[in-house]
DNA sequence: CTGTTAGCGCATTCAT
DNA sequence: ATGAATGCGCTAACAG
């Protein structure tokens, strides 16, 4: 086993208190003694033991972090951003996985909260009030990403309704004639929390509908039929508005397997812009927003409540990334 | 603040040792009382608090798990897997990530011991011995993915010179006169782990040697060019042999780049079989290998330790997808 | 069968 | 400036 406070006053010869303040640098302690203390401490590689530290103060200096999984680079970027702050700011980083279902999420939740971490990240996928009590009613310091919660949570990340709504004004700009909204089903609306997605649906029709426009949406599984479907009884020039660049990528390729190509008259736009897309050609139209940031920033919220007891929400900017796809 | 056992204890008029007794399955206890304590317990919403118990038990429950990174699919599947068998066994998953980094992968393991996790899954950088030596002194469950560290810890994975000799004889047999070979710089290799590197070296040049052909490697950060050299003098039906999908992306692009698609007499194969390829064309030929399996090997093997101190590697299968690239 | 007690390692309060 | 004592919540060994 390794060196304890209790070892090191006997060798010492002093108290295990005055261990304790040579050590976490409390005052009351005579230089001399401090300094030997220390010392000995060093010599024989003492360690603070976490638990007992923790069982003690009450605190695990350990932030959670629930993301829906652990594939898509957004979680990646998300997951190695809050690390690296966390770890910067002497905090462990405990992530768990929802796999995007309620019940885990729920049980990631209840995993954190009985290992006493000192705050939670979440991307949340619940959306009911009892989940939202039981949040409210852990005490814990909270931060929300991707999806809001409720206005009483902080959350952090980017306008994704002004996102998508900018990116329908570009498409339009371009001159093209109908755009078709390609997105994931929004039917669930009261079963679970789709934020962002309803969010991002809400900036594309509110600007179709602005110019005078007709709000046409793929959001079903047989989305491949429904592009060919627009694919071939369509003249004018289109364009697929997608809210997420797998979508889009998605969409490239069907385009492709019909035409070989993608023919100058159709566009295609996504939202993400992984880093992948620098393999695919065309380049892609996409969003950017800077997701690195969104991690420090929930880090820093976190750090927030539990020092200054200070809820405020970030809104980070998005931007436009010009491709040869619109 | 949460209910405890003492509070049950004076609730149900029964000393703390009895509650233990009730909550844990322990033996000598009437079934009457332990039923009511069970009872009551539930009612108050009784959770055992972790850090209390484990720095009573010494055990946390906790398998830690040290990646270069979180974005590569790779770790991203086994993440995944991890912790999904973690968390069936009634085990958390800590997640670190060392970049690659020799000096954050000893910071990642010395959070992790400090941490008291039960056992540490490792995908090694570092290899000198007083880095070994630290494992081994840690006197903690460790096992190894990726690159193996040493014969006394135990390893999870593919046979990696295996896979890159059947690589090789594959190409070959295709009719591909010159296979050129592309991977990382090897030339660290005394200075950090390379095993499933250099083992996939191993395999591509023993095959080619034992066939009496000459082996060619690119190896250097300056592969571009050395793509186009091979390119143009060459009259050769040639091949690049990719130790991972991400060279045989970039050499896809390389070869499009020049000829605006890929040649018949060009051939690439690649390694890992990420799940973006579906979005390439042509399709790519490369290496697959059971990822899953592997997490969840290395779980079951820190438990194998922890539990009846079992130490042996496992040695999954590879095979190959056959693509349009070769 | 049940109660009591002594730790686990550290923080903290009260004496001295 | 230092020592002694108590508690965090739970487990485990011993006594009854």
């Amino acid at each position: 086993m390794s060196v304890t406070i209790k070892e090191i006053a006997n060798i010492c010869g002093v108290s295990r208190g005055t261990v304790d303040r040579a050590l976490n640098n409390r005052p009351n302690i005579n230089p001399e003694t401090k300094k030997y203390i220390i010392k000995t401490a060093k010599e024989l590689g003492y360690r603070p033991h976490f638990l007992a530290k923790s069982l003690s103060t009450g605190k695990t200096n350990t932030i959670g972090i629930i993301v829906f999984d652990v594939y898509n680079e957004y979680f990646s970027h998300l997951i190695h951003s809050s690390q690296q702050k966390s770890l910067d700011e002497n905090y462990g980083l405990n992530i768990m996985v929802s796999n995007k279902n309620k019940k885990q999420e729920l049980m990631c939740i209840d995993n954190l909260l009985e290992r006493n971490v000192d705050g939670i990240i979440i991307n949340s996928i619940n959306n009911n009030t009892s989940y939202i009590n039981k949040l409210k009613n852990s005490n814990k310091p909270i931060v929300s990403i991707g999806n809001r919660i409720d206005s009483h949570i902080p959350f952090v990340g980017i306008n994704d309704y002004q996102a998508m709504y900018d990116s329908t004004e570009y498409v339009i700009s371009k001159g093209y004639e109908d755009v078709i909204f390609v997105c994931p089903p929004l039917q669930y609306k009261n079963k679970q929390n789709i934020y962002a997605p309803s969010e991002r649906y809400r900036g594309y029709n509110d600007c179709i509908l602005s110019l005078g426009l007709k709000s046409k949406v793929i959001k079903d599984k047989d989305y491949v039929e429904k592009i060919h479907h627009y694919l071939k009884n369509s003249s004018k020039k289109i364009a697929f508005l997608c809210s997420s660049d797998i979508f889009a990528l998605n969409v490239m390729r069907e385009v492709k397997s019909v035409y070989g190509h993608i023919p100058n008259n159709i566009g295609i736009m996504g939202f993400d812009n992984l880093s992948m897309l620098q393999y695919i050609s065309p380049i892609l139209t996409t969003v950017s927003y800077p997701l690195t940031e969104v991690g420090n920033l929930a880090v820093t919220s976190i750090l927030n409540q539990i020092n200054e007891n200070k809820k405020n929400d970030y809104i980070l900017n998005h931007s436009i990334v010009v491709g040869e796809t619109i």
